[in-house]
DNA sequence: ATGCCGTTTGTTAGCGCTAACAATCTCTGT
DNA sequence: ACAGAGATTGTTAGCGCTAACAAACGGCAT
């Protein structure tokens, strides 16, 4: 209000006050501003003191309209509180910036088709250049597929049948060399607990371990399943205490690993002595569980810029390319969670 | 290139078409289009089938420049992989998009002024019509208090010494319950497991904790110190379990008091019988640490809605009132690791 | 000197939308 | 039947910027 009621209507200033200013005509301070060449250095020097003292700064929307490009990638995430997907997001944002764009954010509850097509438009409206789904589940995964979509799109999460350029973790690897370190330890067979049927990642770890339990010869016990959490690892972990047969646990995710090292640990059931228990993602706090947990480490940072990379190439590369599936290996690292198999 | 070399140039629908089609002035289809008053329910019908059937979509940018308004907010996070971060994110992007606007982030490895300023001045450029800033170092603080800034802004995180407005939780109530429950719980002091001094959280959380322990007329024992992280917790334990006198140990947060916890156990000390432990934040994990762990929930998700909730009172209300500070309580949350003092 | 070419600057048109105002149409009361 | 008040629609003028072209200004070889 003090501002409005002075004589001196204070508007922000716009290319044609440094112009003005600096004496020259506003396209070339235009030039200035987009460095294009062809411009005296003197004239360059006034026109940069003129949009230091006026303070200006260009109006983006004004410079989006033109020119159709908005610096501006939008992020589809589920439940971004969850470690994976924050510090996907986190690395996305980073390659990002340094690529030179903006990103925003919209992240959903719920991962099925609709919500996804939905917030893919909304981004799409908003003007983003592209997009990339953070899509784990089959049912998002498809939705993906099917997108309509009139935006460049990168997928990160976990499949290959998708036909968008996609970057994920070798999940199948991974619960290959968790199964295989158990084995190799001695044990007869591993069990198993998996997360939710509907995520891809949940599949292919699974897969990687069947197949792995398969190719050693070993019985394939049934599957314990749960939902990510740790409560519900727990659960599963007050089931597993019970089955007198069980030496060796390998867990679709840390966060349920440690729910069972708890219940174990409530049955009375030594960990690693009477059972072994290997974990997935490598979550910071895996190296303080009691005891510290062996498990298969991903780098969801890498995961993100990766599939930003893949964005931007698209979005400047011109040419869209056949869809580019990346893989990304994961690493087994070793914690006292996972012994050798003395009683059986 | 398909669609380049065809005679029917496939550009993006624009109003004039849209309203060719139905056979209107282009200000009719802006008209339907922001549910202006005044429109004849047949004309809008036409409007929406033309648009319908052209797949019309309005241009953001164009509407940006001429309203003024992007409908977009900027996010300055700190480290957005940490549990809290990633959770006020949440919180505000969910409330963002049920007020109506987008939110363009981005997080920053240091929090030093320089820094905050910089990612300000980013958004700001990109057109954000406000503000949140996740502040949790008092370096930000200040940083943020001193913004020379020109777009509305809200900072959350603790505190109350800015001249912006901000939405914290309060910390030193926090501290002081956990520290009172363990006076209650008879212990004769109550040590202190801080978090990195230039943090205002962890500054908050000290002098709850020290002030209770005055007030009760205990000894104030001196403070052990990490930096948020288990590995810190854990080190710090190592120390603390060589510390004969200790029962009762206060974490400044969770994951340190998993490695607390961690290296207790390694050292034979029982939790609880021999040392209580509490922690803070109240992560999704911490009831299935061993022991399960009492500590002090805050709740992220409605500290960031509350933050977005001001920004956007600020944003549309107009008159920009005094500083609003907002404290969010938090709540003790009794599990298995604080126990009674038995044998002193 | 003359013309040609590359450099440097200015001028003119929009980009696609909304705000403001003008024009028309449709009722009502008298 | 006719003025006046609304309802409904159209017209015009930008928002602040860049692209495309035009003009002016050198320098150099002829």
């Amino acid at each position: 209000m003090a501002t409005d009621s002075t004589g001196t209507e204070q508007r922000q200033p716009v290319m044609a006050d440094v112009a003005k200013l600096a004496g020259v005509s506003h396209q070339t301070v235009s030039r200035v501003l987009n460095g294009a060449p062809h411009v005296k250095p003197d004239t360059r020097d006034r026109v940069l003191a003129a949009i230091r003292e006026l303070d200006y700064r260009p109006n983006s929307a004004a410079r989006a309209l033109v020119t159709r490009r908005s610096q501006a990638l939008g992020v589809v995430s589920f439940d971004s509180t969850l470690y994976g997907p924050a510090s996907m997001l986190d690395g996305i944002e980073r390659a990002a910036r340094s690529a030179g764009y903006f990103v925003t954010v919209t992240s959903l509850r719920s991962l099925d088709g609709r919500s996804v097509q939905e917030a893919v438009d909304r981004l799409r409206d908003q003007g983003v250049e592209g997009v990339v789904v953070i899509a784990p589940q089959t049912s998002s995964v498809s939705a993906v597929a099917r997108l309509s979509s009139s935006v460049p799109l990168v997928a990160v999460g976990s499949g290959d049948q998708a036909r968008v350029p996609m970057v994920s973790v070798g999940n199948r690897y991974g619960a290959g060399e968790a199964t295989g370190h158990l084995i190799d330890l001695g044990h007869r067979t591993v069990h198993h607990l998996a997360g939710p049927v509907n995520w891809r990642e949940s599949q292919d770890r699974e897969e990687g371990w069947r197949l792995t339990l398969q190719a050693a010869g070993c019985p394939v016990p049934e599957v314990e399943r749960g939902d990510w959490s740790a409560r519900s690892g727990y659960q599963a972990g007050l089931r597993i205490a019970r089955l007198h047969e069980v030496t060796a646990v390998f867990c679709a995710n840390d966060h349920m690993a440690l729910g069972l090292l708890r219940a174990l640990h409530e049955a009375g059931r030594a960990v690693p002595d009477e059972i072994s228990v290997i974990g997935f993602d490598d979550i910071p706090e895996a190296a303080y569980f009691t005891p510290p947990l062996t498990t298969v480490r991903q780098d969801f940072g890498e995961l993100g810029r990766r599939a930003l990379e893949l964005l931007v190439a698209e979005l400047e590369g011109g040419a869209r390319s056949a869809p580019t599936q990346l893989e990304i290996s994961p690493e087994l690292v070793l914690r006292r969670s996972a012994g050798p198999a003395v009683r059986r």
